[in-house]
DNA sequence: TAGCGTGTTAGCATTTACGCTTACATTATA
DNA sequence: TATAATGTAAGCGTAAATGCTAACACGCTA
């Protein structure tokens, strides 16, 4: 799944045509259009914060949509990248955890931790 | 410290000019006067690792380097950079963290763990 | 069939970032 | 004292990204 598949499908499911939500969103329907055939980048922050906003996204596919912005773009998503910027143990934990090449189960065993942990 | 006292630092200690170490590097030295005194970003990836290579830094000081580099362009570094976005369960594990404010003790703690896996 | 709504194409303007060249001021050295 | 080395200032060229406008093709409906 790509960005611009997945902003279309939640703009289908909530009936609306590209031209009323790229109004919504604030931006031209031709760069929504773009945006939607993946010709173009996902678009900036704040323009994804208002598509999900329009689209009343839940913190889940919220936080699916910002990845798969990111994704289109070598980044990753702007929470991620600032809770990572701001904590030194973390990136000391994720370049231990790189260098011992984790695997998906053990990181779903720290996930577990961490939601014990308070 | 911020990257330009950083490299400037490293690269006094090795007793090196900064026209020297830039030709070394392969940069114009009015770009490295820049970048040493902050006027402009850190510069890409490649040239980073050209400056780790020259001044032979040690894997801990070249992360610090990569850190501050990101840092002076609201970014984080490739590398962590790379693992977080092929690991969904990284990304799991730091919204999680993030939703439920932990901190650097409980961090430190997960490190540990972390260093236990394998 | 005339017109309207929908998505799309083509191309433009602006901004930002990267790295360079050229020339200068200052300090050290022959 | 003339020269050489060092760091810096000013400004240029290029490329990439963001978002736009204007115009088109197609389908539906009055």
């Amino acid at each position: 799944m790509i960005f611009g598949e997945f902003i279309k499908e939640k703009r289908q499911e909530k009936g609306i045509t590209l031209r009323a939500f790229a109004d919504k969103v604030g931006i031209a329907p031709a760069y929504m259009s773009d945006i939607e055939k993946a010709k173009r980048n996902a678009p900036t922050q704040e323009i994804l914060e208002k598509m999900v906003s329009v689209l009343e996204l839940s913190q889940q596919e919220a936080n699916e949509l910002f990845d798969l912005a990111a994704s289109s773009k070598d980044a990753i998503a702007q929470d991620l990248k600032e809770y990572v910027s701001d904590n030194q143990n973390v990136r000391v934990a994720l370049r231990k955890a790189k260098d011992l090449n984790l695997g998906d189960d053990e990181w779903i065993k720290i996930i577990e931790e961490i939601m014990n942990k308070k």
